[in-house]
RNA sequence: UCCCCGGUAGCUCAACAGGCAGAGCGGGUGGCUGUUAACCACUAGGUCGUAGGUUCGAAUCCUACCCGGGGAGCCA
């Protein structure tokens, strides 16, 4: 007999019998002659009630059935006469796979904080919030897929070790071979040498140049896939690991690029809103009480597009005692951009045409020389959700912006190589997959939407 | 990396101005009940983050370090 999932059960049109549940107990309830026992497994928020006799074969069993404990029960799938739930199972066999001493589990039938849960990560996705967020990780990667798929983009597996030591954002990891002593008095390119790759190695913190090197050819590609940063940084918004979705389209400006992450962003949205709405009532009662009003802001508005010396004027003009001072050409600090999103707009904005100081070589100069066809998409409480561009597709402007950041042509030669051969006008961004869960949930620390997060001094699962 | 706050029972926290270390939940035992984060009674459980210092006496004050949280920077 096949097992049959909770979800399938609990969504029955019929009694079934037999039926074979397999699970975790989640808690226990001892009543004058038979117990009930919570059975989850995964497959939804909610747990089946079972009933197990205890004059029957399985009830001398029931000592050792504790919270945590696995198991698999045999019955019929009856209506309940209990008030609660519509359908129980009455169990005829109980298998006890592996017990769960009640002593040391550390799992209480009680809220535990997230800080705690964060301790016992191997634990923590048996509880009702991380199994309920796990499974909308898991459909919101669904639906980028579709979403991508749907508008004729192709899936890319940019690589994940990387040889070009500047990629333009962030500390890169290094990967190697060698042993962690270098001989005495080896420079650092005589070292690299003798390591696997022949030359400096690190992982990705970032798929956009490869990405547009087969958008130049596919047409229209995104990447998905780990990103790696080895930034010292301490924040709820940051790990050294995470995933970043990047799509690159070949033929579109910065308008069109953004019109993308607004469809994006609503798709992935309005697709978890959809297909996990108990998992996210969870998050609504218990996480963000403005949740569903937040989401709501979400898909049902147009996202504000302004330019950052706009931008910059409705801060000057705000009033705001702001700890930094609001001027052009200075990077809109995190205060800034909650201002605009939180309290000015009250809904998703998008910021662009930056100045080229404090934005990356590889955005395309705007006519003005002074500003860049960058863009990003601020969304409240989490920031900035979205980073893209129109990317320089000008062979000449491209060089003496590298050599302007004081970076060498030659490590970039198959980068330019695209200006050289046929280039067009191509747009693509970043948007980052553990803030937009950030965001449908509520959760407030990316630590929690990660399965195993990695951050400074964290490498324990 | 910088700034602020915190670390007391398995978990969440209290202990005023230095003076015998507590509660709720969880665990154990017994009772009750088609129960629903069940209920009632009893019970076990602590090197007060670590190391040093001040004091007759330190969970409490001081110093250093470790760990956690929040804010900042970096960005996704």
């Amino acid at each position: 007999m096949n097992r049959t999932r909770v979800k399938a059960a609990l969504t029955s049109d019929t009694a079934l019998d037999p039926i074979r549940i397999q699970g975790w107990v989640r808690t226990r309830r001892d009543s004058k002659g038979f117990s009930f026992l919570e059975i989850n497994d995964g497959s939804c928020l909610k747990n089946i009630q079972v009933i197990v006799e205890h004059n029957s074969p399985a009830g001398a069993l029931l000592k050792d059935i504790q919270t945590g404990a696995s198991v698999e029960v045999t019955g019929a799938l009856v209506e309940s006469p209990g008030k609660g739930q519509k359908w129980e199972v009455k169990a005829r066999e109980v298998t006890l796979f592996g017990t769960a001493d009640p002593e040391s589990y550390p799992l209480q039938k009680k809220r535990h904080s997230d800080e705690f849960l964060r301790t016992i990560a191997h634990l923590r996705p048996r509880t009702n919030k991380y199994g309920a967020l796990f499974r909308i990780r898991s459909e919101s990667a669904f639906s980028v897929h579709q979403f991508f798929r749907d508008r004729g983009f192709f899936y890319l597996q940019s690589p994940i070790i990387t040889g070009s030591d500047c990629e333009g954002a962030g500390e890169l990891f290094r990967v190697t071979t060698l042993p962690p002593f270098p001989p005495a008095g080896a420079s650092k390119t005589d070292v690299f040498q003798e390591d696997f790759f022949g030359k400096e190695a690190g992982l990705t913190v970032s798929g956009q140049l490869e990405a547009e090197l087969f958008t130049c050819a596919l047409g229209n590609v995104y990447t998905f896939g780990p990103t790696f940063r080895a930034e010292n940084s301490n924040t709820p918004r940051h790990a050294a690991e995470f995933w970043m979705i990047e799509p690159e389209m070949a033929f579109a400006d910065l308008s069109d690029n953004m019109d993308l992450a607004e469809d994006l962003v609503k798709h992935m949205t309005r697709h978890v809103v959809e297909k996990c709405p108990e998992d996210l009532e969870l998050f609504a009662r218990f996480v963000d009480k403005d949740l569903m009003e937040n989401l709501d802001a979400i898909l049902n508005n147009t996202y504000v597009r302004l330019p950052y010396a706009e931008a910059v004027q409705i801060l000057e003009k705000s009033g705001k005692p702001f700890e930094f001072p609001v001027k052009f050409g200075a990077d809109l600090q995190t205060e800034h951009e909650r201002y605009l999103c939180e309290t000015h707009f009250k809904k998703p904005v998008l910021v662009y045409d930056y100045p080229k100081e404090i934005k990356a070589f590889y955005m395309r100069l705007n006519d003005d020389g002074t500003t860049v066809a960058a863009m990003d998409l601020l969304v409240p409480r989490v920031g900035e959700l979205v980073g893209g561009s129109q990317r320089e597709e000008r062979y000449e402007v491209l060089h003496r912006r590298i050599l302007e950041t004081g970076m060498d042509p030659a490590d970039y030669w198959w980068y330019l190589d695209i200006r050289r051969y046929g280039t067009v006008y191509h747009s693509g961004f970043g948007l980052g997959f553990e803030r937009f869960l950030m965001m449908v949930t509520g959760v407030t620390n990316i630590r929690d939407v990660i399965p195993f997060p990695r951050t400074p001094k964290h490498l324990e699962f």
